[in-house]
DNA sequence: AACGGCTTGATTGTCAACAATCGCTTACGG
DNA sequence: CCGTAAGCGATTGTTGACAATCAAGCCGTT
């Protein structure tokens, strides 16, 4: 079933990527025609982002992209910076050279992007930043875990507040330099600061239009998008 | 749609309770005759658990109860000593007298149970203490992901050794009373031992027969079983 | 003009028949 | 006797049609 499993990431990943916005309605007829699939095979795709718990599924009233209340995000951030403290602290230390190149090239290929106003690929590496760390645990469960919390964090800061966030000062370098001196004890803090800042970019809730979905879904290999 | 919601909860409570070892087979026909549902209900639930990580589904190979391997079962406990942890940190000091008078109620019963010989009852309360813990935080998103976790625990443990596992001297109580005394660091210490001890509980793998479903899944309400 | 009920269109939920696939048995040849 | 391949039964995957439900607009009454 290839068709249904593309069906469910190209979703997933338009959710990532912040270009379906929380409360976006996603009607079966729609998406099946968008994608050239049967009906059934959009319901579960739904059936299975529903228990990502990255979109509302109520009987008879359809789907629509999740819209976390401020408590959600709250929790969330909360859960990351377990995990992610966590995550650094396994690392500190015991990361090899490779390790380390790998984490600086996705470093410096994030702010090359951000410098060349591509605030999407930007987006995208430093979610890849997160999900390396993870990966490189090779905790599984974890990554897992971390890599549903990251699918979410996009939900949760444009439920809150409205657009163009998650463009902090990246202290993701610093995080680096902390693992290489196997420093666990900076790494965890400056894990949990980096995650309180991205979390203090709320502001107050707003309502965005939901637009048409053709555009917003078939951009996976797009840039486009500003920056403020 | 109560149907599928009431097979998915009984398949999910039937696993948790160790009633269906890893590796069952579960035939769509079959589960939709002993429900008395239709068989598409029944492709839904299992989307849903396979999502889960409780089922593994394979492309026209049919659902089965998940067999995770030993990487898996040491992740996963990993994971629950991250958050576990998280969560008696959190609670040290901060849980008031009704919680706590929560938490030595269930202590009781789970002893009663054991002692009674009722070790399902006793696996059950057990459980249901980690879920209480998690639940007391107010961190909805800590309490799904450790709700999941105490799901996927019997499926590891039942296929890294045979049977009557998790009948652990229990140290549940040392637990609350750290808490009381509002000892974050003790309360990490002897839950991360608790955990430590539920894992080295392992055996040689062993491969039990699948028997009929029909007396497994309908057990919901009786108790039976001894205890090694 | 405000209100309530009704009709209608759109959308989701359900179902039964059909198609595809897999594992196993069986038959055959070496 | 062993290995191999075809056939068969069982099981899963797919599809289109139908039923149920909801939201919105319309109409008539007060």
């Amino acid at each position: 079933m290839p068709d249904e499993d593309r069906l469910y990431q190209s979703l997933k990943r338009a959710i990532l990527e912040q270009r379906l916005p929380p409360g976006t309605r996603l009607r079966e007829l729609q998406l099946a025609e968008l994608y050239g699939v049967k009906r059934g095979t959009v319901r579960t795709a739904l059936t299975r982002l529903s228990q990502d718990r990255l979109i509302r599924h109520r009987p008879h009233a359809g789907a629509q992209v999740a819209r976390p209340d401020a408590g959600e995000a709250r929790d969330l951030f909360a859960t990351r910076r377990i995990l992610e403290s966590a995550v650094v602290r396994m690392l500190a230390g015991r990361i090899d050279a490779d390790g380390l190149r790998a984490l600086r090239r996705l470093l410096d290929e994030e702010q090359q992007a951000y410098r060349q106003q591509r605030p999407r690929d930007g987006l995208r590496l430093s979610v890849q930043f997160h999900a390396e760390l993870a990966r490189m645990t090779g905790n599984r469960v974890v990554q897992d875990f971390i890599e549903e919390l990251l699918a979410r964090t996009p939900l949760v800061l444009l439920s809150a507040g409205p657009a163009p966030r998650s463009c902090v000062n990246h202290d993701h370098g610093a995080i680096v330099d902390a693992l290489e001196r196997g420093d666990a004890e900076a790494a965890e803090r400056l894990m949990q600061a980096h995650l309180d800042e991205l979390e203090q970019g709320f502001l107050q809730p707003s309502e965005p239009p939901p637009a048409d979905l053709r555009a917003l879904l078939f951009d996976d290999e797009e840039a486009s998008g500003e920056c403020a």
